[in-house]
DNA sequence: CGAAAAGTTGCGTGGCGCGCATATTTTTGC
DNA sequence: GCAAAAATATGCGCGCCACGCAACTTTTCG
C-alpha cells in the first residue's frame, strides 16, 4: 500500500507536510486551551516557529487550520471504506469503516466536551467546521461512487454521503448536549440504520384533535 | 393563533424589522452585481442611509447579511409545512410546501447562475451559507417534531430535517453546475422520495474484478 | 410631559488576509 | 558538484473588519 507515487517523498514535500501538520495540530490545542476568542495567528506560528506570514501560506484564516483536522480524519474513512470488502452492503461498510477509524484515534476526553461546546458557540468557527464537514462529504461521495461503480447514479451517491454527514453531525451534537445519556458511535449506527430502512414514520401521528392516518 | 403578542407592532420593532431586511437585500444584491470580493460593509451602509457600525448591530458579518434570506425563506417554509392537513404523509407535506414556496417567490435567473457560482467561490461565504443551512435545518427538525407530535422521536425529526437539507443542497448545486439538464425542484423532489423509500442500492455492484483490499 | 429604555453613531483598537518584493531553500539539468 | 531555476519563507504595508465604549437621539410608557 504505497500512496506515494514517487517511492521517498521529496524534503520539499516532507517539511510542507510537516509544517502543515504542526500548524493545524498547534491551532486547535491553543483553541481548546484558551478558547476561539484568545487564539491569535501569531501564536500558532511563533510556537510552530514559523512566520505568521507563513501560517496564511497554509491557511486561509485559523478557523481553517482548526478544522483542519477534519478533513484529514475524513481522509482516512474514506480509505478505510474503499479498503472493505465488495461484496459488504454499503450501510455495514460506511458504519464499519467509521468504526474502525474510530477505534484507530484518540477520543475526546469528557473533561473536554464544555470546551468544545463553548467553540461551537463561536459563529466563525462553526461556519467553518460545516465547511470542513462539507468537504468530507465530497469526499465521502467519490470514494461511494468509485466503490460502487461506474454504472451508478453519482446523484445517489451524493445522497448517501449527505445522509452520512446528517447523522454523524446529529450523533455528534446529541452527544455533545448530553454525553452521558448515549456515547457517539451506537447513535450513529442506530440512525444511519433507520435512515437506510427509510423514514416512513413521523407522518402526523395524530397527535393533535384532527386524528388520522395511521 | 396570532404570531404578535401585540395587535399592532410598535414604531420600534418595525423600524428595526424595516432596517434588517434593507440591509440583507442590499448586502445580497451588491454582492450579485460586483461579486464578494468587492462588497464593503461602508457600501451596505451607505445604500441604506445607515451608519456602518449599525450594520454590526443587526450583523456580526456582511456574510450572514447576504445570507439571511435563507433563514427567513425557511421561516415561511416552516409555515406552510405546519399549514398542511395532518392526514398527509410527510414527505408529501415536505415537497407540496417546498413547492408553494416556490411559486410564491422569484426564480432566479438564468444569467444570475454564473455570478453565484462565483459567490460560491469565495469561502467565507460558502461557510456562512452551510450555518445558515444549519439554522435552517434547525428550524425545520422542529416544526416537523412540532407536526409529529409529542410521542414522536426527536431524533428521527432531525434526520429527516437534515435528508431534507442534504437534497436541498445537491438539487441546488446540481442546478449550479448545468442548470439546463433538470431544473431544481423535480431534483428536489426525485431525491426525497427515493430517500423517503431508503436507499439500499450502490452496494457495490461488484463492477470491478472483485477489487482488491491493496 | 418627563424619565427610562432602546437604538444609533463616532471613535479607537486590535487583529486579519493578502499582494508584493525579497531572501532563502530545495530541486533540476548538466 | 554546481549553477540556474523553481518553490517556499519572510518582512512590510495596506485596506478592511468586528467590536467595546461612551455619547447622543429616538421611542415608549406611566
Amino acid at each position: 500500500m504505497s500512496p506515494e507515487p514517487a517511492p521517498v517523498m521529496g524534503l520539499r514535500e516532507r517539511k510542507k507536510r510537516a509544517a502543515r501538520k504542526a500548524l493545524a495540530n498547534t491551532a486547535l490545542r491553543l483553541a481548546m486551551e484558551h478558547g476561539m476568542d484568545q487564539l491569535r495567528v501569531e501564536d500558532i506560528a511563533n510556537e510552530v516557529g514559523v512566520s505568521p506570514r507563513t501560517f496564511n501560506n497554509y491557511f486561509s484564516s485559523k478557523e481553517q487550520a482548526v478544522c483542519a483536522f477534519i478533513v484529514e480524519r475524513q481522509e482516512h474513512v474514506r480509505d478505510a471504506l474503499l479498503a472493505r470488502p465488495a461484496g459488504e452492503p454499503i450501510w455495514d461498510a460506511i458504519i464499519n469503516s467509521a468504526v474502525d477509524q474510530s477505534a484507530r484515534e484518540d477520543q475526546p476526553r469528557r473533561e473536554d466536551v464544555h470546551r468544545v461546546r463553548d467553540m461551537m458557540h463561536n459563529h466563525g468557527l462553526f461556519g467553518e467546521m460545516l465547511r470542513a464537514h462539507a468537504d468530507a462529504e465530497r469526499m465521502l461521495a467519490d470514494a461511494l461512487a468509485e466503490r460502487a461503480g461506474e454504472g451508478a447514479n453519482p446523484l445517489h451517491a451524493r445522497m448517501l454521503a449527505g445522509i452520512v454527514q446528517s447523522a454523524s453531525r446529529i450523533a455528534f451534537q446529541t452527544w455533545l448536549q448530553n454525553h452521558d445519556d448515549r456515547s457517539f458511535l451506537p447513535l450513529f449506527a442506530e440512525l444511519l440504520r433507520e435512515a437506510a430502512a427509510g423514514m416512513p414514520d413521523l407522518t402526523a401521528t395524530a397527535a393533535r384533535t384532527t386524528a388520522a392516518a395511521s
